[in-house]
DNA sequence: GTGAAGGGCCAC
DNA sequence: AAACGTGGCCCTTCAC
């Protein structure tokens, strides 16, 4: 691809293509830097592309006049990648977003994000690859070569490849976006891809401003920890070694207490009729009789305790922030959801200790937010059943209402089981749970789970019809989708039945999990938009809850507009129930 | 030595 | 190897 390039260096010659450009629609957009980090390395190369050609700003004669930050001579460029009237179009958006942010200050708008739009349009299609290079080849037929990509930005001049490389890679954006842009109108996705554009900007400054953890309180439990660790797997150790044939008057044969191999087998020495996987599931009933099986699920915690959230969170805290910056994929799974890693702050485990480590700095606070039972309350809205929706228009406990029609008794004379019971139920319904696994996590015997999920489903009738009519209508279209359009094809071989039950479990469960996930990512344009201007920042999202740390004075504030971006929110996904969000304004990550 | 797969378990 | 959905992380085992 022959392509006109322009390489900027000056003041005058950038605020001329800057008013250049400002004319387009639709610009490429894409940024080269010396290190994936922006708090570690700089930003090279700022690119642009419209039909005409590519225009490459080179930031290193900038940076030392002016540095990049708060350098006059930017202003142009930094008016340009905020104008949200010019389209950028950029593959994984939020990197650049980050770096824009961090060393200009500004906000990268009117995003057109390709790699978002190929994840949307494959629908959940694993077998797709969304690289840039295995995207512009599936839309438009072109071949990249990326082997620039990992070349040295960092010289004094730039050669002649790596500029060409940089013009290329701009270049195809725009044909690229005009191809994907037909493709999301056709599988009917322009919602869905504008919601997740809108998010791009607010998950990049949260990963930019990170979370707040106090390593000496992490420390802390961290030894108790070690300390219970060391304990039981002392114990363990020996209790296991009196079924080992090796053990001796001198000392007991050593067992790797993490293989379930070596474990299993040493307690079926022991005499443990011992299941086929040793999950803690099913060793829990073993645990009484056997006290050798307690102190193994006791080891397991503790083990767990100490590597999954032990010493390694502590190397993840940045050193020039003094803050965990972990990575969110906004599409982390095909429902919509996000996922999160380096660390997982999705999966923290939920006791005091743990999260009270979490902690707002000196002067700040935490504001804490989460949605009321959304997935039950999105069930209630697309089911349009009157009972469940009325148990939530009550107010009152949801559990217990459910469990006083379920049961047929007065709200008032519901038994801590019957809510029990009936809170499982709810949650199992939206997963869809069988009589089986149901009579195995309430203790109900298979008779007594079936009857009570007959009687559930006799009082809530238009949920069930609804539930086998989205069960009908996933098989038959091999399609899902959530409330924002987001599209899940399923692919399953129609003369498995496991595959089916597969499939209709997932393609039930997708638009009530991915309509959760839509509605918090509009949240999350809220929120962006109504914390302008105050102390407010976005630090973390687990589903559906929502962290935002601010100053301590403006906390009543921030809670305000947390909570209102939130409940407006699910507002547009959820008509004729309820949305209620519980907001706090805390010290910890603490409940 | 390294990477994939499998088992197990944390979150919502 | 839960006929309950989505993730990520740690460990062992096994193939290359």
């Amino acid at each position: 691809m022959e392509v006109y390039s322009q390489l900027i260096t000056d003041a005058s010659s950038l605020a001329a293509a800057c008013t250049e450009l400002s004319g387009e629609e639709v610009l490429g957009f894409d940024t080269e830097t010396t290190e994936l980090d922006p708090h570690r390395g700089d930003l090279r190369l700022v690119q642009f592309s419209s039909g005409k050609g590519a225009v490459i700003v080179d930031l290193k004669p900038f940076k030392e006049r002016g540095g990049l930050a708060d350098n006059p001579e930017l202003e142009p460029l930094r008016r340009l990648i905020s104008d949200p009237k010019v389209t950028k179009v950029a593959h994984n958006s939020k990197f650049d977003a980050k770096w824009v942010r961090y060393h200009f200050g500004c906000e990268l708008n009117g995003i057109f994000d390709t790699y978002l739009a190929s994840v949307l349009i494959a629908a959940g299609d694993s077998d797709r690859r969304h690289s840039l290079a295995d995207v512009a080849q599936f839309f438009v037929g072109i071949e990249l070569d990326k082997s620039e990509q990992v070349s040295d930005w960092s010289a004094a001049e730039l050669s002649q490849s790596q500029i060409e490389y940089a013009a290329r890679d701009a270049a195809v954006m725009k044909p690229l976006r005009d191809q994907m842009a037909e493709r999301l109108a056709l599988d009917d996705l322009e919602a869905v891809a504008q919601l997740e554009f809108d998010c791009v900007m607010p998950i990049a400054e949260m990963e930019l401003t990170g979370i707040y953890l106090d390593p000496v309180r992490w420390r802390e439990q961290l030894e108790t920890a070690r300390a219970a660790q060391v304990k039981a797997a002392d114990q363990l150790q020996d209790m296991l070694s009196a079924g080992v044939a090796q053990a001796t008057l001198f000392g007991r044969a050593e067992i790797n207490l993490d293989s379930q191999q070596q474990v299993s087998d040493a307690l079926r020495n022991l005499g443990v009729p011992m299941p086929d996987s040793t999950r803690a599931w099913l060793l829990q009933p073993l645990a009484d009789e056997y006290p050798v099986v307690q102190k193994l699920l006791e080891y397991r915690a503790a083990q767990k305790s100490l590597t999954s959230f032990g010493e390694n969170i502590l190397e993840f805290i940045e050193p020039t922030t003094g803050r965990i910056h972990a990575d969110f994929r906004q599409i982390g799974a095909p429902t919509g959801r996000f996922s999160c890693s380096n660390p997982n702050l999705q999966q923290i485990p939920h006791e005091k200790e743990y999260r009270r480590c979490f902690r707002a700095p000196d002067g700040k606070k935490l504001v804490i937010a989460d949605y009321s039972q959304i997935e039950l309350r999105i069930l209630a809205a697309r089911s349009g059943d009157q009972n469940f929706i009325d148990a939530f228009m009550s107010g009152a406990d949801f559990h217990a209402t459910t469990a006083a029609q379920i049961f047929k008794v007065k709200p008032e004379d519901v038994t801590a089981d019957q809510r029990s019971f009936a809170k499982r139920l709810n949650f199992g319904i939206v997963y869809g749970v069988g009589a089986q696994r149901f009579a195995m996590m309430t203790g109900l015997s298979q008779t007594e789970a079936e009857s009570t999920m007959r009687q559930y489903f006799a009082t809530f009738r238009q949920l069930d019809s609804y539930l086998r009519d989205s069960a009908r209508e996933v098989i038959a279209s091999r399609t899902a989708r959530t409330g924002s359009g987001r599209l899940l094809r399923l692919r399953f071989d129609e003369n498995d039945r496991q595959a089916i039950g597969a499939a209709k479990r997932y393609g039930v469960n997708m638009p009530i999990q991915g309509t959760s996930a839509d509605i918090l990512k509009r949240a999350l344009r809220h929120l962006h938009d109504a914390l302008q201007g105050t102390s407010g920042k976005l630090v973390n999202i687990v589903h559906d809850e929502i962290i935002v740390e601010c100053d301590a004075a403006e906390a009543e504030h921030a809670a305000q507009i947390l909570e209102r971006s939130m409940v407006a929110a699910g507002e547009e996904y959820i008509a004729g129930v309820p949305v209620v969000v519980d907001a706090k304004i805390a010290d910890e990550w603490a409940k």
